[in-house]
RNA sequence: GGGCAAGUGGUGGAAUGGCAUACACGAAGGACUUAAAAUCCUUUGGCCGAAAGGCUAUGUGGGUUCGACUCCCACCUUGCCCACCA
């Protein structure tokens, strides 16, 4: 009896095609069940899944198929993220057109998922570059012009040389582009940008209502938030009728303030220097500065480098007069682009002024050393004191001087209690063909006009040429450029940039609701009925952008009156990175395991146990090629065990108290195991929830049953269900097989035997039987463990410390000694200290 | 530079204040076999010992506790994320 390759691949097609044929897992609105969603990330669809997509997707389905067993009514949808990079760049190196490409690659990845035996709601599936859905990306797109979320702007913007387009901030990685590791430059162009900071504050706010997010995940997401209170300084310019605002975080330190910087593209700047001996080389300065991509500028190793423009600027508190410079270390895009620098109790600051000679003066005492002099500083002071040489604030702690002086500038109206936000408003616009058309004509006579509603989709032309170069292919295509004013009639040109695809996967978890809905973006009753998702589950690497954008999207929605909640995902589990020999399995690296290749050989049910088996989920996980053998040994000892020992027989009614002990610890372990593997699924440990599987088959092995002897064989056949049903989540297309022989045995009619082993019942345990007469007690003398007892359960302590103080073994430690304390804990353990 | 996570046998890992090393993988030995595969059985942290048993071990060093892999402090290493944010 031997789960061989062939009956495994024969028996996983044919559940496959059952579960397909007969819509198993399609979900209905059900307002009588509790509904349960079950989201996982998207797949590029590049053609082949990879070992990281079977590890998330797996994880969604032993949820999805537990929850359907539960009762839930569950929705368990997938699609692909459609739109990208990877098609073009194939478009280039092969001449096939992107859509083609990528749809072949859909047909593809689909098998592969379906090779995996997923519960997907098929019907339900998406590409985010079908027209039905990129329309609605559009349409979004137009509701939030309409609202005032989307404008364009001209600014300098990382541009990747190689690439030709703009990258968002978020895409540029270490100087580099994200994707082709080129050098990003910055470049000026107009651009559309998203208003995602009209959000901050709720975006910010909301992160405290997801406590089933990992706190690492929220973390991350209010640091890029960043939101820092602090005073808007007016320093007047001396000379000049002009004024620079500087935000600061800690006006504590303004009587410390020595000189001004501001950023070289701030725009103070040229009026200052013109005409002066300074213009010439501050000009020569800032076009060098702005020659490097903005991550190198701010990249901490680089010396920071600066000018004095020749003014000064007036400190707003005492009068004094302080130098203006500008200095790369500024950021226009931060605060107001200026900053007072107090070099004493700044590091950035105490730095670049060694460099340039800059006066200090010490306006923060550090306790420990309160006579300390500029002269004796080696770095800024930048921990907690008291003031001084700061007038009428001397003395008092510098943590209520940051409140106390801002209350007081803003008083005396030299200054703002203000909030400034790290987060900037979200660059859309990409110079790309395969991705959602931005519905906007240019018009010479009615200037910006938006496509109306009635004539979306703008659909992408095919049939285009890709070369990579000269910028985005639908500037040379021109049936898709020219077009008629929808305004006044007249010939006009279209908006060629297309939607970065984070857009796309910002919203698609609400389509997916009413996937197939034609008249509107979503069916609200639909939307009502399965959001929101009750678990999410994808990679740590979509920590910060992907989940801040459909939250984002989730509270536009709201704010358009289209949906009642605030937060789009309850729970969310960031699985961990599969890893081959220590490194993250990549293509680049060139150490990848093909799925494919494990199923040929031990079919998806093996693949997916010992993915689970591994490691816990949220862990790294270091693929073993030989573990895929261990989860295949156990799934064929199960296989053994269900047909040569599962006999049918009838009366169920058998008390394991009459048959002996053996049967009562067979019935303790089933009960127990239930309970335990039910615990560790509701807590996504399946590692765990496998072994006590494996514990309970090694006990079902060794328990056993005469071939006459009808009671026990009843005990056995109550675990041997209850293993084939805790197990059908992990192993689903085996479950099925052996739960219809187990149905065959009993020779059940046709009519009688489920549609599917995950629309059974899960199992229940009862309490009582998990119950033990004795337990075992250790003994310790001194915390090291002397000896082990068994004893009846919930033992008193007297009868207890009798025993154990008359055991040789403990006589031998505490004879002759006094016995300080005797430390009892009911059912588990004694220790006495001599 | 900052933040977060992790560090346990030959390997993946288990135990979240109470028997450290569950469950597997691997390895060794045995049974079955002409033989091999598969399967089954036994052993398997280290050291000492014939055995009984003892000692020792969860990155390092301290601390709290009757008792610490678990809690606290400091440090080391690795990984991930952020990084001139005023």
């Amino acid at each position: 009896m031997n789960y061989s390759t062939e009956e495994i691949l024969r028996i996983e097609q044919k559940w496959q095609k059952h579960w397909e044929d007969q819509k198993v897992f399609r979900a209905r609105v059900d307002p009588e069940k509790e509904k349960y969603y079950c989201l996982e990330m998207f797949p590029y669809p590049s053609g082949k899944i990879h070992m990281g997509h079977v590890r998330n997707y797996t994880i969604a389905d032993v949820l999805a198929r537990y929850k359907l067993m539960r009762g839930f009514n569950v929705i368990h949808p997938m699609g692909y993220d459609a739109f990208g990079q990877p098609a073009e760049n194939a478009a280039i190196k092969r001449n096939v057109d992107p859509g083609e490409w990528t749809y072949g690659c859909i047909d593809q990845m689909r098998t592969e998922l379906k090779r995996m035996g997923f519960s997907y709601d098929w019907d339900r599936e998406l590409a985010t570059c079908d027209e039905e859905y990129y329309k609605w990306n559009q349409w979004i797109f137009l509701k939030m012009h309409e609202k005032g979320l989307a404008y364009k702007k001209a600014s300098a913007v990382n541009w990747c040389p190689s690439c030709e387009t703009t990258l968002a901030n978020e895409e540029v990685i270490n100087e580099q582009c994200w994707r082709c590791k080129t050098e990003v430059v910055q470049k000026d162009l107009d651009q559309w940008y998203l208003k995602i900071t009209e959000y901050c504050q709720a975006l910010l706010e909301d992160l405290d209502t997801l406590s089933n997010w990992p706190a690492r995940v929220v973390t991350m997401q209010k640091n890029w938030i960043g939101k820092s209170y602090g005073v808007d300084m007016r320093f007047s310019v001396k000379g000049f009728d002009e004024e620079i605002i500087v935000f600061t975080t800690r006006p504590d330190t303004i009587f410390g303030a020595t000189y001004v910087v501001l950023a070289p593209e701030h725009p103070l700047v040229s009026r200052l220097v013109s005409g002066t001996p300074q213009e010439a080389g501050v000009k020569e300065f800032i076009a060098r500065v702005s020659n490097v991509s903005k991550t190198l500028r701010v990249s901490g190793e680089k010396e920071k480098q600066g000018m004095f423009l020749g003014c000064h600027a007036i400190n707003p508190v005492n009068g004094e007069e302080v130098p203006i410079w500008i200095a790369d270390y500024v950021l226009m895009d931060y605060g107001t682009g200026a900053i007072m620098a107090v070099p004493t109790h700044d590091q950035r600051d105490f730095l670049f002024a060694k460099e340039h000679d800059l006066p200090m003066r010490i306006v923060i005492q550090d306790p420990q050393h309160p006579q300390q002099t500029v002269a004796q500083m080696q770095e800024a002071y930048v921990a907690q004191g008291q003031l001084v040489n700061s007038g009428p604030f001397d003395g008092i702690n510098n943590q209520e001087a940051i409140q106390k002086i801002g209350q007081w500038m803003q008083e005396q109206g030299t200054g703002t209690i203000s909030v400034h936000w790290r987060l900037r408003d979200w660059l859309i616009s990409r110079q790309r063909y395969w991705g959602t058309p931005i519905p906007f004509i240019y018009c010479d006579a009615c200037g910006t006009v938006p496509v109306p509603e009635d004539q979306l989709p703008v659909k992408l032309p095919s049939n285009i040429k890709i070369t990579g170069e000269g910028g985005s292919p639908l500037n040379h295509c021109p049936e898709f450029l020219n077009v008629a004013c929808p305004s006044c009639g007249k010939p006009a040109k279209r908006e060629t940039d297309t939607m970065a695809t984070f857009f796309d996967s910002s919203w698609y978890f609400l389509r997916y609701c009413s996937a197939r809905e034609d008249a509107r973006i979503f069916n609200p009753e639909e939307v009502a009925y399965w959001m929101r998702v009750d678990q999410y589950i994808g990679g740590i690497e979509h920590a910060i952008l992907h989940l801040l954008y459909s939250r984002f999207f989730t509270k536009f929605f709201k704010t358009l009156g289209l949906l009642d909640f605030d937060e789009p995902f309850d729970k969310l589990l960031t699985q961990g990175m599969v890893l081959k020999d220590g490194e993250v399995m990549s293509k680049s690296r060139g150490n990848t395991v093909d799925p494919d290749d494990v199923i040929a050989r031990y079919g998806a049910d093996s693949l997916r146990l010992c993915i689970l088996f591994a490691a816990p989920p949220e862990d790294q996980l270091e693929w073993n090629d030989g573990a895929v053998d261990g989860s295949w040994k156990f799934l064929n000892r199960v296989w053994t065990l269900v047909h040569t020992r599962y006999i049918f027989v009838e009366d169920e009614h058998v008390n394991a108290e009459d048959l002996g002990p053996e049967s009562v610890a067979m019935e303790r372990i089933r009960n127990f195991t239930i309970k335990k593997v039910t615990e560790d699924i509701e807590s996504c440990k399946f590692n765990t929830a496998i072994s006590s599987l494996m514990i309970l088959l090694n006990h079902i092995d060794k328990y056993g049953v005469d071939a006459d002897d009808a009671d026990r064989q009843v005990i056995l056949n109550r675990s041997i269900r209850a293993m084939v049903l805790l197990l059908a989540p992990f192993v689903p297309h085996m479950c099925e097989e052996l739960w219809k022989v187990m149905e065959g045995r009993q020779e059940l009619p046709l009519e009688r035997q489920a549609l599917s082993i995950a629309r059974l019942t899960w199992p229940r345990y009862d309490e009582r039987a998990l119950k033990q007469d004795t337990v075992l007690v250790v003994a310790q003398v001194n915390g090291k463990l002397r000896a082990k007892f068994d004893m009846d359960a919930d033992s008193p302590e007297d009868k207890v410390k009798e025993i154990v103080l008359q055991d040789p073994k403990i006589q031998q430690y505490v004879a002759g000694k006094e016995i300080r304390k005797f430390i009892y804990i009911k059912n588990k353990l004694v220790n006495i200290v001599v």
